[in-house]
DNA sequence: GTCTATACCAAGATAGAC
DNA sequence: GTCTATCTTGGTATAGAC
């Protein structure tokens, strides 16, 4: 079971439908095999088109992973501004806590995006992993109110997390009593969920 | 400024040194572009020897790397428990941190095991950084006596440090007031030197 | 808007000499 | 123990037809 799934034979479609689903697949392909792991020929597969095409609409790869790098952090921030102007009756941190959970059902979303903080040295991912860095930051300081220890915490919290995702230690679970006991620290009461979705976005071998 | 040196013309060596010197090498390559996207040629070229002399020596890019990894862990797993047995008058909690940023100066360390985490999908490298993960975890727990509560902030504040360096966030500390306080919250007294480290670390162009 | 065919290059791995 | 030469594969990108 892959996280990617096929797409039916090519139907000629508007330009806009057909970028939005390779845009969907190649998010997908990039979180499970990373920017340079990822082959332009996986996302065309993906995706329902030709190889060539894929590159055709997105001028290269590398121009690509940008736009699927841009439409993740700005889904994430979309989804933690929404949770920010939530139900106040909840208490804020729980509902940022929902709103990534609501992230992590995207699997591509999370992968990639750790896939581009690894990519420092890049000189154009890089800088565009550095910016959408800076921008959750500046979202939790200046949007959100948080204090810079505050930002800090939430940041620190979420990138755990993210990193035992896409480690995917839920794999581990059954193998070591404390790989349990460390998801639960990481992951309170949603242990559950988490080892869920790990099991549905499983890429198929290559 | 690269952080992998080039090496002499090739003298004879014994085997072993050899090795030692191409591991070395591979760590800081390895750190700089990821597995995927290093190659052998520049693990050759930054220890000074012919591409196909270091395919013979470890039989697979992906056997270095692994080695590399194992190494990367027993490092660090050797730094904290250098420091849970170091001088009993200064806190438990600064002498890791000082172990830390003595792992800070091997660059291609940390940022090789960053890598890894960020490749679960890859059967053979995510199982090890897996495994690695959870040795990490259970040192934690089993030698320094950390309750998981205290595991999992160590973790995080380590999780979230390793990504800032290895997206080079420091790169960005004269763009934007923000970074600087960011970066303050996440190494409290110690934004100087890790700005020193950025520096020196910074790789050649490909 | 989308495909097929293909050029072109980079990179891992092998063979074999010294 | 180490190199040079080379095979082979796979992957991005281009050309051009439909």
């Amino acid at each position: 079971m892959s996280s990617v799934s096929t797409v039916e034979p090519q139907t000629r479609m508007k330009s806009e439908d057909r970028r939005e689903l390779v845009l969907e697949a190649a998010m997908g392909v990039f979180g499970d095999y990373g920017y340079v792991g990822a082959t332009t020929d996986q996302v065309a597969k993906a995706a329902g088109v030709s190889q060539p095409y894929v590159v055709r609409m997105f001028g290269t790869k590398e121009k690509l992973f940008l736009e699927v790098l841009h439409r993740a952090l700005a889904a994430m921030l979309d989804a933690f501004r929404t949770a920010l102007h939530g139900d106040p009756s909840v208490e804020l941190e729980r509902r940022m806590g929902l709103s990534y959970f609501e992230l992590l059902k995207k699997h591509g979303l999370l992968l990639s995006l750790m896939h581009s903080f690894v990519l420092g040295s890049d000189p154009v991912i890089g800088a565009a992993a550095r910016w959408g860095f800076l921008e959750i930051y500046s979202f939790l300081r200046d949007e959100a109110g948080f204090t810079p220890l505050q930002a800090h915490e939430f940041l620190s919290n979420g990138m755990l997390a993210n990193t035992m995702i896409s480690t995917r230690m839920g794999d581990l679970v059954d193998e070591d009593p404390r790989v349990r006991e460390m998801l639960e620290a990481c992951f309170p009461e949603k242990l559950g969920i988490v080892l869920e979705l790990g099991k549905l976005h499983r890429p198929a071998a290559r």
